[in-house]
DNA sequence: TAAACTATAGCACGATCGTTCGTTTTGTCA
DNA sequence: TGACAAAACGAACGATCGTGCTATAGTTTA
């Protein structure tokens, strides 16, 4: 890895920790500069426009839930544990990886809905894989006979995200030491519901 | 009603509109006043400061939410009823009063979580409102027998909150036309799940 | 080691931000 | 109608925003 590709690995890991605390378009290219110990201008030059910086941030924030969230889980026995243990990555990763302010993209999920543009796009798009990742997961445990023949992987998907995105607001804002314990008890009770019959 | 507070009412109705799609922090002084046709240091002697502008718009926002969400469904029987409308009227609300970006307190508790300061004690206590809000009317459905004894409140109110965030989520970013049937099939397989056995 | 290239810094730009101040218009009430 | 208060305006402030341009320092390659 050149030095170009070395000290902008190094910006993206702090545009991640700043973003995750100001969120995607709080994100300000001065700020990054000073945090990152550069010029604005040394900074700027590595991305072209503000977009581009954003666009990469996603790209990184999404590489990394790939590496943290998704590949362990794949060690999983396929079925339910893999499910569960997505679920349970997808919950505690941004403590893993030090990201002081929560998901980057959950919270651009929020900021970006009403703005058209690439970004937007972007984080529509990551939105989609993490779902369809979900879907994957539940349609396995669905083959494997742990979950019902008629479950709606969809739905199913979709309670999880809900499950998160109440588990981020219940730590982040609400200070909720229970919020972790309360999203694994809100998951148990829903698989329990697909649960196949054993026959 | 005065004058000074005929247009410190239109200037928060414009003010929702723009924060529902820019976000409580994207809500610019100068933009809000081009949209409301004045000019921007005559906007903002009705404030104050910006801080003091954003929580005008919270507490507006809270007041709306409880004039449309919470009132009605109080009209509704005590239990499982009530609290079903409530859920429903969560979801649609945006769209009954014309906030073409969603709930603007649903992004500012993302936006705001990690920045310390009046605003974001103001977001939490309308979070905390809502939550309260929810765990009574199911201890309502709990005391006429709707739902178990043994139900937890506060983890329905959790849940509730995660399906309303999904839906929001599903709507403006994937543009999902299923979401809001997906919360109420979601919605429905919870209070299932604590349906109090008839004795 | 010299040349070629890359990465960073410095400086300035126009725009917009929140905010202040003094003035002018508007509304209210005796 | 005239006096006084309330409301809105216009201009300007310093700061910061994203973005260029040009020069220099640092790294890689011949």
């Amino acid at each position: 890895m050149g030095k170009g590709q070395q000290t902008r690995q190094a910006i993206l890991g702090q545009a991640l920790v700043l973003s995750s605390e100001c969120g995607l378009s709080g994100l300000s290219i001065g700020l990054l500069a000073e945090k990152s110990g550069m010029s604005k201008s040394g900074l700027f030059s590595h991305f072209g426009s503000k977009e581009e910086l954003q666009l990469a941030v996603i790209r990184e924030a999404q590489d990394r839930f790939a590496e943290v969230v998704v590949r362990p889980a794949l060690k999983e026995r396929r079925g339910l544990a893999r499910l569960r243990a997505m679920v349970r990555n997808g919950i505690v990763w941004t403590q893993k990886i030090n990201l002081p302010g929560g998901c980057p993209l959950m919270s651009a999920a929020l900021e970006f809905d009403d703005q058209p543009g690439a970004v937007r796009d972007a984080v529509e798009s990551s939105q989609r894989d993490w779902r369809r990742t979900l879907v994957n997961a539940v349609r396995i445990a669905m083959d494997v006979g742990e979950l019902a023949a008629d479950t709606d992987p969809e739905q199913v998907a979709f309670e999880i995200v809900g499950i998160s995105l109440a588990t981020q607001q219940g730590q982040r804002l609400l200070r909720d030491a229970d919020a972790e314990q309360r999203a694994m008890r809100a998951f148990e009770r829903l698989v329990r519901d697909y649960l196949a019959v054993p026959s």
